[in-house]
DNA sequence: ATTAAAATTTAAGTATCCTTAAATTTATAT
DNA sequence: ATATAAATTTAAGGATACTTAAATTTTAAT
């Protein structure tokens, strides 16, 4: 185990890669809520340490090692989040931070008797792929963004950001979660809200919101 | 939520007080295995917030806002330590080390859902009390070392101190756990060691290892 | 009461990770 | 192509929590 600052940079970086994101300083920073000078020394600092690749002003890539290190936390997150939902009985907009603050706290043993547990689970409750112990990663179902999903087409929930405790919070309160079914009726022109169909409810979401929810389209 | 190494130190000066040791710089430093200097310039701290009563070369005393917020500290590692034994299933000797870094990381909402699991348990894995949410301690029944107990007299195991996890581990070798019956046979004045029965069997164990078992004699 | 040993504190310095402000480099718009 | 904006880095400095070495105070032994 490191510290908790450097286990922090990997996972935002690793995070990104993942999401095919650039990875760039400001970004880092603005994750991290920190100025972007701490950023640059920080990122001199796993560069040394053989974590990332690094050269001034250029993108910012993970090592093999610094990959290995991230999928590692990320890990201990995902199941951390699982195991407080499902076992411990905590709702989706609570697992997030209770399991971001645990992954640096954990040991591998702690973390793959939970994996046992939980009977190996592949995805997190946001929908996100948990890396086995190899570092590999379970595939992702193909996805389309709710946000453009047409008229009259329909689909499940595969996964949703979970950036945002009040979006996650607000979602429990529409009822919508993992494999739900949405079905898209309408479509506004002047702001990009949709009118959605989920369960025997329709509600009208904005296009910010549906932009953080993915579908698996029917 | 404080830094860690605060709460560190205020858990470990609640203990010892709970325990009626004198708290001196010493005995923190070598609990905490750091240097008698640095735990002097944290006492300072610690002090100027509020926390502790000191005066230099005297005894350090908790406050009572740093007896309630240690209480809390202590709170949340015996209920991890439950938790990781009882519901993970975690061995007696590894629970401590965990709890010891989880305690850090969880918030109070958390730790008052897995007491609710748990059935506001009493007592930790290792026999000692769980500070309520009021800071209240659940009393301790009588107990006698074990290596003050006389020849022939027998009584149950309710405690034993988990400073030393290969300690621990031997007890669950021998089949040592809380609630089992202990007759002690014999004692040897050579080197006190002690001739005990548990189970069916007859051991013979050292003075240093009874005096960390406590018992309730019959 | 004196002295030696033990405990404690002070002093000086280090590593980590952050800050703001200023300087530099890169990206974007026209 | 050039000016301006945005991003990034450098520089200087701060808080935290350690370290070792030296100085001081307390404790214990005689």
């Amino acid at each position: 185990m490191k510290n908790i600052s450097t286990e922090n940079y990997l996972s935002e970086i690793y995070k990104l890669e993942q999401s095919k994101i650039k990875v760039k300083t400001n970004i880092i920073a603005k994750k991290l809520d920190i100025s972007n000078a701490a950023v640059t020394d920080m990122l001199k600092k796993l560069s040394s340490n053989g974590l990332i690749l690094y050269e001034r002003y250029k993108n910012i890539q993970l090592t093999q090692t610094g990959k290995d290190y991230a999928a590692v936390i990320v890990r201990r997150h995902r199941i951390w989040e699982i195991f407080l939902n499902q076992i411990v009985g905590l709702p989706w907009d609570k697992v997030h931070d209770e399991a971001h603050r645990l992954e640096h706290s954990s040991s591998d043993e702690l973390i793959d008797r939970i994996e046992e547990m939980l009977n190996y689970p592949e995805f997190d409750p946001h929908g996100d792929p948990i890396p086995a112990k190899d570092g590999s990663i379970p595939k992702l179902k193909e996805s389309t963004n709710l946000s453009k999903v047409k008229i009259g087409e329909w689909g499940k929930v595969i996964r949703v950001n979970d950036y945002d405790n009040e979006f996650l919070n607000y979602l429990s309160r529409i009822g919508l979660k993992l494999g739900k079914k949405i079905t898209v009726k309408d479509k506004l022109n002047f702001d990009n809200s949709l009118l959605i169909k989920i369960g025997n409810n329709q509600i009208n979401i904005s296009a910010k919101l549906a932009s953080n929810i993915f579908i698996d389209l029917n």
